[in-house]
DNA sequence: TTAAAAATATACCGATTGGTATATTTTTTT
DNA sequence: AAAAAAATATACCAATCGGTATATTTTTAA
């Protein structure tokens, strides 16, 4: 059973990850953190020693919600054509998901850290290379099962696949627009279908 | 011959330009703007009615810089074909290009002002129609001068194209990786010659 | 060259920033 | 149930925030 501390510790991250994901580590104040949270500064200090430190754990919680999700999904089909298939599907609903976190963490955090904390634009990144060896691995398992063409690069095809997407989750935010996101996801899947099936 | 104070004005918009680009809104500070320009809040302030109002023209001289060497290319072709592979040659050296402005304005204020500053924010979003207009008229000057196929949804082309060309971008100023860019453009230069011409 | 006008610097404003020492309350252990 | 330990609230800190009134300097016009 967790200690009273420890499920404290949970409904801060819980609370703030969103606040965070929408208005950037600067752009989050410790008044935003106890008004999102209705607790005192007492007791956020209490279990995270700085802001930085609670802004990282708020990333990784919305990242494990993300990748969870995926991976769930991902991990429930067999084939590698209908794993690709199954992320597409995900990011076609991706535009409704990210509501309630205030958009594409990676995309959001990534941007807003840049020139800011190093430690989480390394986090970010970490999370950016981890997606991209996500595909990469389905890539190569297709390959191996003789799904998909041999030829295929898969390291290159699979960076080639996660700038696409991110690329739609952007447009598809700033038009409010989640009918582009399912377009993109038309075209990804017709690109499959010509680039990589035998 | 310009005053004094549009001078100055121009000054301090170049100065702080690569400021706020980098840093964001909330991320520059008053005192980061008179320490980029060496001048003091009076000067600022007699120049510009708030942070606010600075911060919106340093996105639009940005915007601007970008928007102008990219349509120098594309105008310098009378095809449409060659105006397609002048904005990919453009993006190929799209990253040494905002390596002075602090990353791509688009993507940066677009995520940075989207739950922070409702003006900023439609300022963007008038830029990103603006540009995937553009792409959309060579579209249609290529069916209508019977350079590409005239099957082709010109609408739906061209913000694919501009999503492919953000999430190129956001994934090469991530992960450092200029050659990355270089290889989405082949990859779009490829799609354009099978997509589109006859 | 001098007077008027415009631009910039100085000195300040209240509010808020992230963070902390300490008092109080709550939880856990005995 | 009482004592010890842990967690939270209160009250504070210096520093900085965006912004402004006014004094000073610089530019422009006469």
């Amino acid at each position: 059973m967790k200690t009273k501390s420890e499920q404290t510790t949970a409904f801060i991250i819980e609370k703030t990850a969103p606040v965070f994901n929408k208005h950037g580590y600067v752009g989050t104040s410790l008044s935003d953190i106890t008004q999102a949270t209705g607790l005192t500064k007492g007791a956020i200090y209490g279990n995270f020693e700085s802001k930085e430190h609670l802004a990282l754990e708020a990333f990784n919680f919305n990242i494990r919600k993300v990748m969870g999700y995926l991976a769930e999904r991902v991990n429930a089909e067999e084939k590698a054509s209908a794993k690709l298939r199954a992320i597409t599907g995900f990011y076609r609903k991706y535009y409704q998901f990210t509501i309630a976190l205030g958009g594409c963490p990676v995309l959001n955090v990534g941007i807003d850290s840049n020139h800011q904390n190093p430690a989480l634009k390394e986090r970010v990144n970490d999370v950016i290379k981890k997606l991209i060896q996500r595909i990469e691995d389905i890539l190569r398992l297709g390959v191996e099962q003789k799904e998909f063409k041999s030829s295929v690069n898969t390291k290159q095809y699979a960076t080639r696949i996660y700038s696409i997407i991110e690329g739609s989750v952007f447009t598809a935010v700033m038009m409010k627009d989640e009918k582009h996101l399912s377009d993109m996801m038309d075209f990804l899947d017709s690109m499959f279908a010509t680039d990589l099936e035998n």
